[in-house]
DNA sequence: TCAAAAGTGTTAGTGTTACACCCATGA
DNA sequence: TCATGGGTGTAACACTAACACTTTTGA
């Protein structure tokens, strides 16, 4: 006997995109004002349907690459809601992935979506459970920064202490000692001095690190463990 | 403009469930063998596809259901899979979901399914991507039971330390040092001792511990923080 | 020379690991 | 009385948290 997958109903399902960013100071997500019905004029997450020659990461992808220009970006899929009635109009799925991009690379945000980078703590409510969905994508964007250097996708490539510091500040929304935070860091060994210095905000200049993937993945490969 | 969701395609959507049961010395997971098409015969998670009318979390209850019989099992969702072949008949999305239940109470597994509990460690191949899912779950396993109480979900009401300990050694496959261990878990204190002993394994017998949850559940409350 | 941020060590306390002997009991 | 598993404490070590002064430099 075999199976006949036409008993089965089918459904729609959607990706929507939690899209993190850093600008030195504040941890920002970038929100759309929808442009259509249903909630029209409301904030909302970016996001689309997965068609059905691409999985979901790849429809996530799509997703992003249309709103930012951007590829290769660090994404990673969180939880699939499913709630019958999570949207007014039609029974849809909806797997919510976040993304963590450089705010300062260029981006071309696409004028199309209306499109705003909003501190996190300020975001305004959203439709449906977005605002579930992005509670979520704090709590694995802690529970990951803890555990692995997504930080630095982030950051620029160069940044200093005092950048790093206070993105994991904003991360955790809790402040750290500086003499602690450094030696930490500096202890994992993952970081190297460009010994070029950014003369923008000392008389002084802070040193420019750079993270070194390659000596993390090596110590990773021997048993290291990132801990932050 | 409202959005028209009928140029969008729809997707066939399951949940497949990994079951974890705990025996007293081995992690065990629930394998059903096939016995339709595709691939009849051979070992797979047991699954069933997501209704139109209740979420995922209500098929993963009810397919744990008609398997076991067992009604409020401790269920979590993992992971949606999508990869376009993942099966070959179909495309069809899977969310994983994981269960732990207590291998002891006198489950009715349903025979109709073939169902068996397999060791983890001697788990045979599975079809599809089963396989990924087990492994990403005994991760998930892993790293919840270190930070939530999950593990009583695992073990009969009244369990010895030494019970605790092999079931957390189980888990993370690796020896612990049993006064360590002792002291670790006591100084949780969120264990009450019944003060009855369980005569069978040694002559002196060994103390049955129960897992308090509401004491547990007040200093979670107070900012107490689960750990092992 | 001063204002402003960068950079840097030490100590106390807390948690973790390693380790071995006596206890209670039924046979 | 002995064989078996149950139960218990301490010392070294590693990690974490708290804390303040000196350096550099441009204005």
């Amino acid at each position: 006997m075999t199976e006949d997958y036409s008993q089965y109903p089918k459904h729609l399902v959607a990706v929507d995109c939690i899209i993190f960013g850093f600008d030195g100071e504040n941890l920002k997500i970038l929100l759309v004002k929808r442009n259509f019905e249903p909630q029209m004029g409301e904030w909302s997450l970016m996001g689309g349907f997965i068609g059905s020659d691409e999985t979901s990461d790849e429809a996530a992808t799509r997703v992003l690459h249309t709103l930012t220009g951007l590829e290769n970006i660090y994404l990673e899929q969180l939880k699939c809601y499913t709630e019958i009635k999570r949207e007014p109009t039609a029974r849809i799925m909806s797997i919510s992935y976040y993304a963590l991009i450089n705010i300062e690379k260029d981006i071309q945000i696409n004028e199309q979506y209306n499109a705003e980078w909003v501190e996190l703590k300020k975001a305004p409510d959203l439709i449906f459970d977005h605002n579930d969905m992005v509670k979520d994508a704090v709590a694995r964007l802690r529970r990951r920064a803890s555990t692995r250097p997504i930080g630095f996708e982030l950051l620029p490539e160069k940044f200093t202490m005092k950048d790093l510091q206070n993105l994991y500040e904003a991360i955790f929304d809790e402040k750290f000692d500086k003499r602690n935070f450094t030696s930490k860091v500096n202890s994992l060994d993952i970081l190297v001095n460009t010994n070029k210095k950014d003369m923008s905000s000392s008389r002084k200049g802070s040193f420019l690190y750079r993270f070194d993937e390659k000596k993390y993945n090596k110590k990773i490969s021997q048993g290291f463990m990132f801990k932050i």
